[in-house]
DNA sequence: CGGTCTCTTGACGGAGTTCAAAGCTAGTGG
DNA sequence: CCACTAGCTTTGAACTCCGTCAAGAGACCG
């Protein structure tokens, strides 16, 4: 694991490579395609990759490092709807797939690494190796597994149980977020994320 | 719109080689192909066609009726993940996906015809028609953008404001939603969601 | 009709919010 | 290496949205 990651920090597409051959087989060929198809980009913490408003030029996966997506309310607060570290994948659909105006921000959280594809590129890249789209198929099937789940965890539980749910299934992630990062994911403010947290009697 | 529904009631697989045919053009041999690799199914009001704890063994798409997928909680209230009315798919995703026990289940509300296609069924199709990989990734991708947007709905707005968007977005479907599907739906009770709407100054 | 399911209405309670202030931590520049 | 600032976390009190429980009124079948 330790090898391979110092390998994807030399050459940033075998983070993909690696990702994609999960699924199905590469020839040389088509890896060389891939590594000419996605553009690497380096940013800092805090730097913003995508505002609200604008249209979505591209999808983005991360290399290393830790991104959020965020909508903003009209009280000017953050809602998180998704984090993405290594080997994920973050974009707000809606706004790639229509080319409308973004209802999100994406934002980094510790300064990262990433692969960008533009929308046109992806097409392309999909006509050129059409096996991809078993990949990128399989891909967003598992995110929408995820995304009824994680429903199901925010309609049926109660803060407390939410983030319960969230150090269960993600406890390296929650290492790496700030608390009003997580308060801001489960859908309570800060405050009473800390009051729950350090409250007599905590069962968790 | 009529002829085509009632074409559909003739031949259910109409409404499904509608759909794909949307995104990617059929020969008259696939054609075939689909209408024997999809069963029809009816099913009558409150009938169930997954519980809590199977695996999942079809997908579903309606061809005509509409079903509600929901969760269970230790209460033993319902909590509405989604819907899915005519040219729509449902499944629960992860229990199809790992085959591992279901955390949903998926009950008609109206009576309902249905196209189904085990899981073995569907990867066998998509070998015989690779093309149809793209029919299910922009499927998949397309019900990722809802579920982001509906995650920033449920985030940001009060259950009064998330009330009035579903009544935006899916005017037909709440009018034959009973209101207590609906308000477990957008996470609140049904004495909650009738209190709001018979609330003075309403302004919705 | 008669029973079951759905919607309504009210009083009360509690989970989570808001606002404000203070302590703490971490990055930044001199 | 220390001082300063800005942002993060904590804590408290008042408040609100929404849930719970309970009872009654419709509405929809058989």
């Amino acid at each position: 694991m330790v090898i391979l990651l110092s390998l994807f920090l030399i050459m940033p597409h075998q983070s993909l490579i690696h990702s994609i051959e999960q699924i199905l087989p590469l020839t040389p060929g088509q890896k060389a395609i891939l590594k000419e198809a996605f553009h690497t980009a380096e940013v800092k913490k805090k730097e913003v990759l995508l505002k609200e408003g604008e249209i979505t030029k591209y999808s983005y996966f991360v290399v290393e490092g830790l991104l959020r997506m965020y909508a903003t309310d009209d009280n000017g607060f953050d809602h998180n709807i998704q984090f993405a570290i290594n080997g994920w994948w973050m974009s707000d659909m809606l706004s790639l797939l229509n080319q409308t105006p973004a209802s999100f921000n994406i934002e980094a959280i510790e300064d990262s690494r990433l692969l960008t594809i533009s929308q046109p590129g992806k097409e392309s890249l999909l006509q050129t190796i059409p096996g991809l789209n078993i990949y990128f198929r399989q891909l967003s099937e598992n995110a929408l597994a995820a995304y009824q789940q994680r429903f199901a965890i925010n309609l049926s539980l109660t803060a407390q149980e939410r983030y319960g749910k969230l150090c269960e299934r993600y406890p390296l992630l929650i290492q790496r977020l700030p608390q009003k990062h997580i308060a801001s994911y489960i859908g309570v403010t800060p405050e009473f994320l800390s009051k729950m947290l350090n409250r007599p009697f905590n069962s968790k």
